[in-house]
DNA sequence: ATGGTAGCGGGGCTA
């Protein structure tokens, strides 16, 4: 058994502190960060090694973007793919001793207009998840585990109000359609939604509420996929909510789930 | 329709 978080880190750097009482609190066997906004070369692998995790496959670059997977169990990698030729470091993949593979993503926002003739990030970031599609149809993975801040809140119960965020870069149709297109040609199962099947679910509240935690304007923009092969083995998915609410913290809160493999 | 906050890096971009 292992238990996997994802957690969008708004820079690891400036929350060192914030990861490692995670992994003191939890323990996840394999923590996946995004948004480290750092180039690996000042990643502080030191601290979190002498927690025992000693384990670290990761792509950043210098201010923005950059995605790790630190993990207590012996990682190889797997390689890194550069989805609609950004320059960015989104993607990174790691391969356990048991066979089983690692994605972390972290897709594009995609600005605030939703449409790619008026704002070149929104059709990126549809280019990104088209060239996701494309690459999950080529490889028919197995024996993997996706997991990331895919900047989409696909359903309803994902967003605090369906109705005012459909026009709402994280929750238009448009987006909704692309990233289900992705999940499907992996064949993707939502384990996150395996376990809490029905109510609202949020990871990330904005910096801008006043009080985030009684505005309550949350989306569910953190995800843990498996492939069907697994997706039966995952289990006890849990959101962080409270994680919020800690001392100068990300907008984004861990996602967690566990697998019997 | 707008503005609200945060991080990097030291101005403006990105979220």
């Amino acid at each position: 058994m292992f238990t996997i978080a994802t957690w969008n880190i708004n820079s690891v750097r400036l929350r060192e502190a914030l990861v490692s009482r995670l992994l003191t609190e939890e323990t996840p066997n394999i923590l996946c960060l995004q948004e480290i906004k750092t180039p690996i070369e000042k990643f502080p692998a030191e601290a979190f090694a002498a927690l025992g995790y000693r384990y670290l496959v990761a792509r950043g670059q210098k201010g923005y973007n950059g995605v790790a997977i630190l993990s207590k169990l012996p990682l190889e990698d797997a390689g890194d793919r550069d989805y609609a030729s950004l320059g960015h470091a989104r993607h990174v993949a790691a391969t356990l001793e048991n066979g089983v593979t690692i994605h972390n993503f972290y897709v594009p926002a995609g600005g605030d207009i939703p449409d790619r003739e008026q704002n070149v990030k929104f059709g990126q970031k549809l280019d990104f998840l088209t060239e996701m599609r494309d690459a999950f149809h080529a490889d028919n993975p197995s024996k993997s585990i996706m997991v990331g801040d895919l900047n989409i809140a696909p359903r309803e119960d994902d967003v605090w109000s369906h109705k005012q965020l459909l026009k709402i870069v994280s929750h238009t149709p448009i987006e909704v359609e692309h990233l289900g297109a992705a999940q499907d040609a992996g064949k993707w199962v939502d384990i996150t939604r395996q376990d809490i099947p029905s109510g609202l679910l949020y990871s990330w509240w904005s910096y801008r509420a006043k009080d985030w935690d009684a505005a309550d304007k949350g989306r569910r923009l953190d995800h843990i996929w498996a492939t069907p092969d697994i997706a039966n083995a995952g289990h006890a998915s849990r959101i962080l909510r409270p994680v919020r609410g800690w001392e100068q913290p990300s907008d984004h809160v861990p996602v967690l789930a566990s697998f019997d493999l």
